[in-house]
DNA sequence: CGTTTGCTTGATACGTATCAAAGTTGGTGG
DNA sequence: CCACCAACTTTGATACGTATCAAGCAAACG
C-alpha cells in the first residue's frame, strides 16, 4: 500500500512549497480576504509534504497547528481502547484539519493519517488566534466548515444507528465518489481514485474486514462495482443510491 | 408523558419573558460582550415558552431563527425515511439550537423537540447575521459550541460503530447524568431529572425499544439503576463507567 | 371506566462477528 | 528473473447479539 514518496531535492522543494501557499489563496478559508490582508496572512503559512500512510498528529496530542489540505486525501481516525479504529471522515483539498482542538485547546480527539502523498499548509495555533482576531471574517469560514462536518457526522450517526452494513457501505462508496471521483478507464463508471484497503472500508462503516469483503464481493458480482489496480470503480451509481436508501 | 403546561396569564408572562432575556446575559454566547454592546443585542432577543413534547422546528424547515435554551431540555432528532428516528443529542440551558442551518442557510437537518417545558430565546436569522458582523466575538463562541457538538457526535459515531447495545446505553445514561443529574431522593445515587421513555433511550442508542428495555431491566436487577416516578436513578456510577468501557 | 400509551416478557429468525485457513498480490533481495 | 515475504484478500463454518413478531400487563388520561 506504500507509494513511492516523491524524491525532490531540497532546492526543488522550496518553489513547490511557495506554490502550495499561493494556492491557498483560493481556498474557502481565505477567499474573503482582501489582497492586502492576504499578504499579511500568507507569511504565517508553512507548507509540508507528507508521504502516504503518515500521521499528521495522533489522537491525544496537544493542539499545535491548524492544517489545510492542499492536495491528497487524509482520513481522520478515532482510536478505541480495544484496537478497533473508526474512520470518522475522509477529507480532501481545501478542507481543514484540527480546527476543533485548535479552538478549544483540548487535545486532538482523533488522529489524522494521509491516504496518499499529500501537500498540507499549516498555521501555528498562536498565529491563527491572532489572525482570527484581526480578520474576523476568517471565523465565519471556520463556522461553515464545522457546519459541513457536523452535518456529515450527523448523517453518519443516523446511518450507523439504523442502516445495515450493506447500506452503510453503499453510502460510504457514494460519499467517496463525491470526494474523489474521476471518470473510470475507458469512460466506464466513476473511479474512486484513492487506494483504500477493505480494512479502511470496514473502519468507515463500523464493521469488520470480513464483512466488508463479503459485501463488496456481492456488489462486484452484481455488477455494481469493479476493482481496478487497488481502486474501486462504481459502475451503477443509480442502483447504489437505491441500495443506500435515497440520498 | 405529558406535563401540565404552566398556565400563566399573558399579563404574568411578560415579566417572565423579560427575565429570560436577562438571564441570557450570562450565557456563553453573550458573556464576552461589553455592557453597552449587550444593551444593543438584547433588543433582538425574543423569549418563548414551550410545553413538553413540542416541536421547535421540523427537519427540512427553512432556517428562521437561532434558539438558545434558557431552561428545560430539548432533543435533536434525525428522522429517517423508514420511520426509525435517531436522537442525535440532548441539549440543556445555555446551548444553541439551529446554528448549523442558520449559518449555511440550508434547511434544518433535524427536528428539535422539547422533553419538558422549556424556556427558549430566539434571534431571527437576519438579525443574528448583522450582530455577528458587528460583534465578531460572538462567532468565536459559536465555534466553541460547534466544537463541543462535533466532539460529542464523533464519540457517538465511535460508540455506534464498535460498542454493543449494553455499552452504548451505559454511555447514554452517563451522558444524561452529566447533562441533567441531581442528587437522588434520600441522597442515594444521581437522578436523571428528565422524563425519558424507553423509546427515547432506544433512539439515543440506535436500538429497538425491546432491547433497550431488556438492557435497562438487567441494569436494574444488577443494582446499577433504579426507576423512580418515570425517572432513572443511577445507583452505581463506577460500575456503569466500567461497563461503558472507560471514559 | 374504557382507551391509550408505555412497559415487559417470550419465542424465533436473521445479520454480523468471530475464528480458521488458504489464496492473491506487490515488493525485496538474492 | 525468480523466490520469498508480508500485507491484503477471500471463503467457509459456527456462535452470538439483536431485531422482529406476538401477547399480556400496568399506569395515566379523558
Amino acid at each position: 500500500m506504500k507509494k513511492a514518496a516523491s524524491s525532490r531535492s531540497p532546492s526543488q522543494l522550496e518553489p513547490v512549497k511557495r506554490e502550495m501557499v499561493q494556492a491557498m489563496r483560493g481556498t474557502p478559508l481565505f477567499r474573503s480576504l482582501s489582497d492586502e490582508d492576504w499578504r499579511t496572512v500568507e507569511q504565517y503559512l508553512h507548507a509540508h509534504i507528507y508521504p502516504a500512510d503518515t500521521y499528521l498528529f495522533f489522537q491525544g496530542d496537544p493542539p499545535e497547528a491548524l492544517y489545510i489540505i492542499g492536495s491528497g486525501r487524509i482520513k481522520l481516525v478515532r482510536h478505541t481502547n480495544q484496537g478497533r479504529d473508526v474512520v470518522v471522515t475522509v477529507l480532501g483539498p481545501g478542507q481543514l484539519i484540527g480546527e476543533m482542538a485548535i479552538f478549544d485547546g483540548r487535545p486532538y480527539s482523533m488522529s489524522a493519517i494521509t491516504l496518499e502523498e499529500s501537500g498540507v499548509v499549516t498555521i501555528a495555533r498562536h498565529d491563527l488566534m491572532n489572525l482570527i482576531h484581526r480578520y474576523p471574517l476568517l471565523s465565519l469560514e471556520v463556522i461553515l466548515e464545522l457546519n459541513r462536518r457536523l452535518r456529515l457526522c450527523t448523517e453518519l450517526v443516523r446511518s450507523l444507528a439504523v442502516d445495515r452494513v450493506e447500506q452503510r457501505i453503499a453510502r460510504a462508496l457514494l460519499r467517496l465518489k463525491d470526494l474523489g471521483g474521476v471518470p473510470g478507464p475507458e469512460g466506464r463508471g466513476v473511479m474512486i481514485d484513492i487506494h483504500l484497503t477493505r480494512q479502511d472500508i470496514a473502519e468507515m462503516t463500523g464493521t469488520t474486514v470480513e464483512t466488508a469483503i463479503r459485501v463488496m464481493s456481492r456488489f462486484r458480482k452484481e455488477g455494481l462495482i469493479q476493482n481496478y489496480k487497488g481502486r474501486t470503480i462504481l459502475l451503477d451509481i443509480k442502483r447504489l443510491e437505491a441500495l443506500a436508501g435515497g440520498r
